[in-house]
RNA sequence: GGCGCGUUCGUCUAUCGGCUAGGACACGGCCCUCUCAAGGCUGAAAGACGGGUUCAAUUCCCGUACGCGCUACCA
């Protein structure tokens, strides 16, 4: 049996969580869930300008949005505070005597030396494959100017470590048995593995993923729409349809299922069935998936998280019955939208029936003279109804639309206006029993006395 | 420039030498329908290019093109 699995993702505070590393972390967190194994998180924070509280901060909400718990690493942004785990510190800038031990510990094996003031690794001279469990063995020569002189800086004048050795070192005082992290790495993961040998310890497996792409094949970068994983729960995607589009950038499940919740996911993952292309990020897709997630998920999570989005939308639910909230909510739910468009779609239940904004396009065109006797017919049909439900409200106005002589849409549309102030939104008949017999009677009595000349 | 990685429908992908190249999203058409959707049926749509190897290549090898990465006292 292999040892225990030790993934980690080491992202550098920079102000926000990249949709990219969001994938790398995703990934390792997946390998770590699948194996029972351990997902360390680590704070790359040697930039000490840039990097803030804050903006660890942004790290943290990121990855708890999208359910990505970490088992070691910070429990707070500070880095001097608390963390769980006892590979720490967590955060690289407090990690300086461990860094200062091991650049000793190279010297007096003589493999580091000083130059110039600062001081340089002797690098192997030969070639070194790197053996890659996604991309297969990769044979790195030394380049042109490593022929010249091969040895590289692992500190430099100024005193601070340089990003190679201080991952190496971290890597293996915290034990790490994968290293699954972006292409961008690939060719650099010969100077890890001849530090890895200098250290006399075995290097990780090494996982490089194919990067994430724009819509356009461009590079994505961090100004780029869609880039930053904040961006994507201000819209009101649903996180677990993110985890579900992004694990299947450049990963797929053998039987070919595309929906997948976080637990299958789990069970389904592994390294052999990631491919080694680049993939392009298409909001389509993932849009196309939230609507699936989001009809399907459970309607008291729903209705939570739909609350909250109108809470930020300005709409206070607070004042109203919680079954109304909820049975109000549960009409938009089959509809899968964005939660950033929820209240678009269900404002008009928490509004005055006075104040009910009418979209002045839909009333000049709805709301005419002659709409004025059918809103009252209906009005009375409606009121004659013993019982206030979807499947009574249907019958009454399909009948009177038999009497009338008219298609159903003729009564549906000024209904739909005078109820909800637009003519898109839930299923009618449903509204309507939401809304109840009172409201529903003011709100047709008001577009009544509206729909004059 | 050098080195590395990559290249299947518009997009994400399946295929581990036998393919009438499958699925999903998007797109078109039809049906259904109170709006927007959904749903049902259906249509169009791919192996970058050129050489090999083989009875047989999308699959293996080489080259070219294109894309990306690395090539720092950046991370």
């Amino acid at each position: 049996m292999s040892s225990p699995v030790r993934v980690r993702f080491a992202p550098s505070p920079t102000g926000y969580l990249h949709i990219g590393g969001a994938r790398t972390a995703l990934f390792n967190w997946l390998y770590a869930r699948h194996h029972g194994g351990t997902f360390v998180l680590r704070i790359e924070d040697t930039d000490t300008a840039r990097n803030t509280q804050a903006a660890v901060e942004v790290i943290f909400q990121g990855l708890r949005w999208l359910g990505l718990d970490w088992d070691e690493g910070p429990e707070s942004a500070d880095a001097d505070g608390p963390s769980r785990g006892d590979r720490g510190p967590y955060f690289q800038s407090r990690r300086g005597d461990l860094y200062r031990r091991r650049l000793q510990e190279l010297r007096d094996r003589g493999l580091a030396y000083d130059r110039d003031g600062a001081v340089y690794f002797r690098m192997t001279r030969e070639p070194i494959t790197i053996p890659d469990r996604i991309v297969g063995d990769v044979l790195r020569p030394l380049t042109d100017r490593e022929e010249q002189d091969p040895d590289w800086v692992l500190w430099r004048s100024d005193g601070q470590p340089v990003f190679h050795f201080v991952n190496v070192v971290d890597d293996l005082e915290m034990g790490i048995t994968h290293v699954i992290r972006g292409d961008d790495h690939l060719t650099n993961t010969a100077k890890h593995i001849a530090l890895f040998r200098a250290f006399g310890v075995p290097a990780p497996e090494y996982g490089h993923l194919p990067l994430i792409l724009n819509e356009d094949g461009s590079k994505m970068s961090k100004r780029d729409r869609g880039a930053v994983v904040t961006g994507y729960q201000d819209e009101g995607f649903l996180p677990e349809a993110v985890v579900n589009y992004l694990s299947l950038l450049g990963w797929s499940p053998a039987d070919g299922q595309e929906l997948l919740r976080t637990p299958e996911i789990i069970t389904r993952f592994g390294l052999d069935r990631i491919n080694r292309s680049p993939a392009r990020f298409d909001v389509k897709k993932l849009t196309a998936l939230h609507f699936e997630h989001t009809r399907r998920m459970d309607p008291d999570a729903y209705v939570s998280l739909g609350v909250e989005y109108l809470r930020r939308a300005g709409i206070e639910t607070g004042g109203h019955d919680p079954a109304y909230v909820r049975a109000a909510l549960l009409t938009s739910q089959e509809k899968g939208k964005l939660f950033s468009e929820l209240p678009l779609w269900t404002d008009f239940f928490f509004a005055e029936d006075a104040a009910l904004v009418l979209d002045s396009e839909a009333r000049a065109k709805t709301l005419v003279p002659a709409a004025r006797p059918l809103i009252e017919r209906l009005a009375a049909a409606f009121a004659a109804v013993p019982e206030f439900s979807a499947a009574t409200l249907e019958a009454a106005l399909k009948q009177l639309a038999t009497e009338l002589g008219i298609k159903a849409g003729a009564l549906v549309q000024p209904c739909r206006l005078a109820c909800t102030g637009r003519l898109v939104g839930p299923s009618l008949y449903h509204l309507l029993e939401v809304l109840g017999r009172d409201r529903v009677a003011a709100r047709l009595s008001r577009a009544a006395a509206l729909a004059v000349a």
